[in-house]
DNA sequence: ATTTAGTACCTTGCATAATAAGGTAGTGTG
DNA sequence: CACACTACCTTATTATGCAAGGTACTAAAT
């Protein structure tokens, strides 16, 4: 896979999970893994950055399968946050598909 | 417009152009602004990568509106790359879409 | 004649983000 | 006690987009 195609888009993907429930990282590069190649080293530097930025809280929680488990939970600024993404990675997409299917942007 | 949605997504862009025709630079960046934010800075350090990996070939032609043009010409290898950007993008697009959607990836 | 705007090329240095590769620890199984 | 799995983390490398700068040609306006 391309790895360029993600930048940026792992953010708007993590924003979303999280929007629905409260993950730990680990469980999130797994449910990711399934839709877009991704590893831990993306993962952590990514949600130590959404912490300092104010998009997600954390707490730890015992787990009885191993270490303790951070959560990562969603702030209301994150959610802002994530509907701007949405809305720009609709709209971006949106642009590559019309130029790549070939539409005249010249026209009117 | 977010920037790191672009990454990796612009060489699609240019390759999906040069295949329908010939293109200049300048030209590359007019066009491709019409869809997607993209600036001049972007454009020709991409096309310089793309000739030196045998993507393109080049050509000189004058102008009658201001200095010479170069055109860009799409190689059998450079479109062997757009048909494999092409899958990319869209099983990329594809997946995070899903993801997006909330589609539960652990049914079967 | 000189300035300005538009066309058209180019480069350098900076910022960002994904990853490989490594590390630390806990739990449970052979 | 070694191994696999879970779960956390960091560092150095790599890639690429962009702002900001530069050069040079043409044509119109001052």
């Amino acid at each position: 896979m391309n790895i360029q195609f993600k930048k940026g888009v792992l953010e708007l993907c993590v924003l979303t999970l999280l929007n629905r429930k409260d993950y730990y990282g680990y469980e999130l590069v797994e449910n990711i893994s399934g839709f877009i190649m991704i590893s831990e080293g993306t993962i952590y530097p990514l949600l130590r950055r959404f912490r300092s930025d104010g998009y997600v809280t954390t707490y730890l929680e015992e787990s009885q399968e191993g270490p303790p488990r951070k959560y990562y939970s969603l702030t209301g600024k994150g959610r802002d946050v994530l509907i701007i993404l949405q809305e720009e990675w609709e709209s971006f997409v949106n642009g590559v598909n019309l130029l790549l299917r070939g539409v005249d942007d010249d026209q009117e």
